[in-house]
DNA sequence: GTAATTACGGACCAATTGGTCAATAACTAG
DNA sequence: CTAGTTATTGACCAATTGGTCCGTAATTAC
């Protein structure tokens, strides 16, 4: 009876994730978006309500792909300190000279609409949470942090504190070499 | 001869700081710079070529005072365990439940404007490398590291990394208690 | 065929954006 | 006083913002 749609939803998705997550909230305008995704606004806004709409989508987005991503890194098996030195060597790719520094979007939406827009606000606290349970888990296996909950939690929330710091100073130009050196003392205390 | 100035341009520049630290680049409006300062644009376009050059004043001011602080209090005196307790503890109560949660403003720079515009990057990339200075500093006073500037270096920027990330969890609303144990953990291995 | 749905392009909207200009008033040094 | 600088106000600018609407073409089911 209709005309079926001619693009995929999920693949416009991906490309306003992109987007938001490049050039933040304000920073990216309708027009971006429409280049982005080779839409127009009509079919986007058939598709979401309004802006803010589709930044939460990105946001929820990223959580499902970039963040289970790297969940999956630390579920793959091995002790605590294998499957963090998987993730950290993934995370130190984006340090390499010619790579592109996008940082963390759920850092960049912190800094940008944290603190003006409470959903978003309150997306990133959540998914923040389900990343330290993600690391906590990761440590569970292992001793001493099997038979210590407490330990390993303050473990945990350690672990995602230097996760988070890294991402920044990566998009802050830090040198590989020195953050490299940083998290072998890390690995090493695990 | 002429007729002074009725404002104090560092006042101003502290309100122009705050208002960009909180809104970001993008997200704050003339008018919004306007109402924080209580000048309107003549007189902040006298003082500023532009927008851009304003938030590159802002950026600086926060390296000048905030910054300055943070780097004051590692200075203070003490061992190195005992210098990074007083700065963490600081941190930390940016964590209670009353606290208005900024966060970092390099960091949110970072977030907001590295990608965009090479002068604001170029600017946290080198205060970035300043506090990791100052860090280093005041790991150089204790054993082990007095002797191993190889490992301070590695350590100073481990806590670098733990530093910047707790801001972003504070600012992403993480329990105050779990930082804390985190924060004793990370202390215990200085 | 018709009806229904989707896509596209462009016109259009009011509001806001960063930024400029002119006029006037306030103040000080000489 | 005069000359020179600064502050304030409001008008004004083109451009862009997020968002809506309309007309038309495309594609499907019936």
């Amino acid at each position: 009876m209709a005309r079926p749609r001619a693009f995929e939803p999920e693949a416009a998705l991906d490309d306003i994730m992109q987007v938001f997550w490049r050039k933040g909230y304000e920073g990216t305008s309708l027009q971006d978006i429409e280049a982005a995704t080779g839409l127009n606004k009509q079919s986007l806004y058939r598709l979401y309500a309004d802006k803010r709409a589709m930044y939460l989508a990105a946001l929820r987005r990223y959580d499902e792909t970039v963040v289970a991503q790297t969940a999956a890194v630390l579920r793959e098996g091995g002790d605590a300190r294998r499957k963090f030195q998987r993730l950290f060597n993934k995370v130190l790719e984006e340090a390499s000279p010619g790579a592109q520094r996008w940082g963390c979007f759920l850092c960049n939406a912190s800094a940008d609409q944290a603190q003006l827009d409470p959903q978003s606000a309150r997306f990133v606290s959540a998914a923040v949470e389900r990343v330290e349970t993600v690391f906590n888990e990761a440590l569970a296996s292992s001793p001493p942090y099997d038979r210590n909950a407490k330990a390993r939690k303050a473990a945990a929330v350690k672990l995602l504190a230097f996760y988070f710091g890294l991402r920044i100073l990566i998009k802050a130009n830090a040198p590989a070499a020195s953050l490299k050196a940083a998290l072998r003392q890390v690995l090493e205390e695990i």
